[in-house]
DNA sequence: ATAACCCCCAAGCAATACTTATGGCATGGA
DNA sequence: TCCATGCCATAAGTATTGCTTGGGGGTTAT
């Protein structure tokens, strides 16, 4: 059963003439005829009677336009379902991050979308990078949120496009009482190499590893005696005064212990946050939203633009 | 909304990859990925994404494939309507008759009708021929029978076909106990001539300008005393001595009145019984089914055969 | 009677649909 | 590691399809 004639003939039956059928349709009466002729050889039965005055369905005919009537139904209810995907009425979103960034950037960028789009669906799943990568490979995601620190070079997954979101600064975190928490202005860089006999405390595998980069750097080997990547702990401890550590600014953003102090020092190097989507992420306007409202949130438009 | 782009589409999703749906058309891989292509630029998003082991549906490509799911089960539903038609598991037949055929050529007909295809449904419709003719240019029966008496030449309808189906003879009915009625053996035709100072019974309109014309053949003027087109009445008339008069096998074959006597008679020409339909009956299977069986009903099949 | 409205058929041209040919990329086994 | 195999895409050519043009027949209304 060929769908495009069995809408032709819906038209004829709807106008009840062929000639009607190729007025709506901006065509010549031929064309429509020939549609009809054909589609009745198909079925092998005739559908209408041709009278002078136009035509009058047969039996067959008259079933088959119940059909073709619900078919049309349904082919407009898809025009609409699309359109408001694409004009954003609706649409999910699937997002994973890394902690820091679910906490403080993403709820953020969420906020601005609903705001843009109030019938769209997020759905944050929170994930560490490597995991979050393989959410997105296995199409369980749309978006995800990673990080690399300085010198990293990032897995890639084949059909995934990396974007850079923007830069994260790491922070030296210290004991509010800690000598050099109040030494000298706080916007001028602590040496770490001050910081070398202290008791450090790391983070996740790959903040370890940078961190044992950064001292190396600066010349010393970090006595690290905690490790916890939930930043909320990391800072609980400084405030004890149990050691001391890094963190990145967004951490910092989504919690600060009051008994912490937070200082730039040299040789932090920023870690890089990553966006990834599928190579097709343009052309899902849900998703193309998201990252545009991810973008937004990390680099706010200049003002003077609404 | 192009339903034949849809329908590939759910070929796509349903075997998972283009390559696939390639397969199961019968067509090549390119052929498949250009009409996604297609279908993508003009719903304005991606359907679905490539991946190196096949595709995955998007957001609009699984709303898109409800309906398309939806549309394929319309068309296969459409598919298995006409087949009944076409095979006359189903079917419905309108029938316009006149009153003698009504009662005895028409339920012959339906009974051979139910006995070939039993799930077919007929409509009678008792209706004098002019009017039969009317339902039928006007769709509301699929066949008319009517009748012609010797000399008159049927008015014909555009895009209707008339069929001779066959001749009934008409026959002179007297009272039993009429002089005629046993004066030879039954086979030897009547002088009408003999009968020209009797009373006469006359019929429908038609039936009694065929009554005059054929006396008049005779050489003479009937008396026409009574008039009814009701073949009972007409015998029961008959049967009482109240006069003679001319009726159509057909309607002998309906009903007889044991008051009356039948005999053929010189002079008398049969009238011609037509099956009128539409010019596109050959094409509708319940209707040709319907005339085919009328057909065996009038001139049933020689033996032999079944 | 002529105009207007149906419908059909046949032939030609233009758009579409499919094939062929080729290349990139990812995976899995020798 | 390399090659074989699977997926996909693009470009160009051909073949089919689909629509138009230009006939003609029929019925109804002015």
């Amino acid at each position: 059963m060929d769908a495009h004639r069995l809408l032709i003939f819906r038209q004829i039956a709807h106008s009840g003439s062929i000639a009607g059928a190729a007025r709506s349709l901006g065509w010549t009466q031929p064309a429509v005829s020939q549609h009809l002729r054909h589609l009745e050889r198909q079925v092998g039965m005739a559908l209408v009677l041709r009278r002078p005055r136009g035509i009058q369905l047969t039996e067959a005919g008259t079933v088959l336009l119940r059909h073709a009537d619900a078919i049309a139904t349904r082919l407009h209810a898809a025009d609409d379902d699309l359109d408001a995907l694409a004009q954003l009425r609706e649409g999910t979103v699937r997002l994973a991050a890394f902690p820091s960034a679910s906490a403080a950037l993403v709820p953020a960028a969420m906020s601005l979308l609903a705001q843009r789009h109030p019938g769209m669906d997020v759905r944050l799943r929170e994930a560490e990078p490597p995991e979050a990568l393989d959410l997105l490979a296995t199409g369980e995601v749309d978006l995800a949120l990673t990080f690399t620190h300085a010198g990293e070079h990032p897995a890639d997954h084949p059909g995934l496009v990396r974007v850079v979101l923007g830069e994260d600064p790491v922070r030296l975190v210290l004991p509010r009482s800690h000598p050099h928490a109040h030494a000298a202005p706080p916007d001028q860089p602590v040496n770490l190499r001050l910081l070398s006999e202290e008791r450090w405390i790391g983070g996740c595998e790959r903040c370890t590893a940078n961190l044992l980069q950064t001292c190396q750097d600066a010349g010393f080997v970090p006595d690290i005696r905690h490790s916890t990547d939930d930043y909320v702990v990391t800072q609980a401890l400084i405030a004890r005064g149990l050691g001391i550590g890094l963190l990145p600014q967004l951490a910092l953003d989504a919690f600060r212990n009051p008994g912490v102090t937070v200082r730039v020092a040299a040789k932090l190097r920023p870690r890089t946050v990553h966006l990834i989507h599928h190579r097709e992420a343009d052309h899902i306007p849900a998703v193309r939203s998201a990252v545009r409202a991810l973008h937004d949130t990390v680099s706010p438009l200049p003002p003077g633009s609404s």
